[in-house]
DNA sequence: GTGGAATTTGAACGCAGGTTCAAAATCCGA
DNA sequence: TCGGATTTTGAACCTGCGTTCAAATTCCAC
């Protein structure tokens, strides 16, 4: 061990397997809360989806709020990506906000990451409430702000782009209480389905 | 009191009271499972924003889950009527689709009578579940068949009505997790502007 | 006015679930 | 191998909340 009287750190491959099992608990804790809910969700439930015994998982994590929290902020991480691959992939806002949909469809289906977006804030500390919703606004924003640039350039219909994001989210949002991956349609197909939709009630409509 | 041995039937003054009491505690409870979600609602948020004790609602209710199930029936009475009103009052796929997403987001916004469509029903017992499942389906097939009906016309596009059906839902039942009756868009501009981007998606698409 | 019905109340109970704790088991680096 | 670190466990604790109960209060029909 290190020299006497000061703490060694663990060693790479003990802090890789803390983080492995990190990992594997926030990923069962993330599919119960989207299967039951926070509040239906017991401590019991993630840590059989573990294979472990509920007074295991506070050697990972200090309480269940904080569980949930870093739920949320894994989530917040992947959809923070998109606007960025968006901005730099594609040119008008159609293709733009198409991409994000699709995207973010695509993290409701295949990883789930999205799903926190579905989650009511409300069992969160203030602190990590605020962070949440900081974040979540930010990421409005941005989508506005390409539906804004959509409108000014004659793409979009002149839309309120704060009411046509909350109509996007909320469609893509609902995935996580009725999608389930071994259903007919594959996450790729659905989001393309989704992007056409969404994005067509802005584009056609200025034709009028 | 009426003959004795046999109970007498409450008069209809008694009985118009109590009706009214049920229907403060439905509309306190949908404001807070709106507000909160089911599990995070105590019998004492209820109580209180009726202005009486949580033991006071045994009187009116067997228990919380029975509450909750009167909600729902509710929501799904009020939804039901849409559909039938769209096929009367409108010729085309799309007016009858537009009328009922109008009417939806109106339940969602101005009455907030359409909430518990945003709500899971994983918290009802499971007769009272498969019930809310079954007319929720039904809802949703009816809907379906619009969408079909509009494709066969050659109204819309080529698409799956079934997806169609939980982008606009989702979009809708979206509402009761960011409207606030005191914001500055009125329920009936909403539900325009839902209706234009929602069913716009669907026409304009059959063009290219 | 009054007896009975209806409603509300405060107190209490029981239990589920989040959390703590000390001991046991497993892992790991030297 | 082995001592110490890390992880897991079973037991226990505590609290919040749904529910029950008996008594008190209010209402109502005659």
């Amino acid at each position: 061990m290190s020299a006497v009287g000061s703490p060694a750190l663990p060693s790479p491959h003990v802090r890789a397997k803390r983080r492995r099992r990190r990992a594997e608990i926030l990923e069962a804790a993330l599919r119960a809360f989207r299967d039951q809910g926070y509040h239906a969700t017991t401590l019991d439930d993630i840590a059989a989806r573990v294979g472990v015994r509920k007074t295991a998982l506070y050697h990972y994590f200090p309480d269940k709020e904080a569980i949930l929290y870093a739920c949320h902020r894994e989530s917040l991480l992947e959809v923070g990506r998109l606007i960025e691959e968006a901005r730099r992939g594609y040119g008008t806002a159609a293709e733009q906000l198409a991409h994000v949909i699709r995207e973010h469809v695509r993290l409701m289906t295949d990883t789930l990451q999205g799903s926190p977006f579905a989650f009511d804030v409300g069992a969160l500390s203030p602190g990590h409430e605020r962070r949440v919703i900081a974040a979540r606004d930010a990421y409005e924003r941005q989508l506005r702000a390409i539906i804004e640039e959509g409108v000014r350039r004659g793409e979009f219909a002149a839309v309120s782009p704060k009411v046509a994001v909350f109509a996007i989210l909320g469609a893509i949002n609902w995935i996580a209480r009725w999608y389930r991956p071994e259903g007919p349609v594959g996450g790729a197909e659905l989001g393309r389905q989704f992007a056409e939709h969404l994005v067509g009630g802005l584009t056609c409509r200025r034709a009028r």
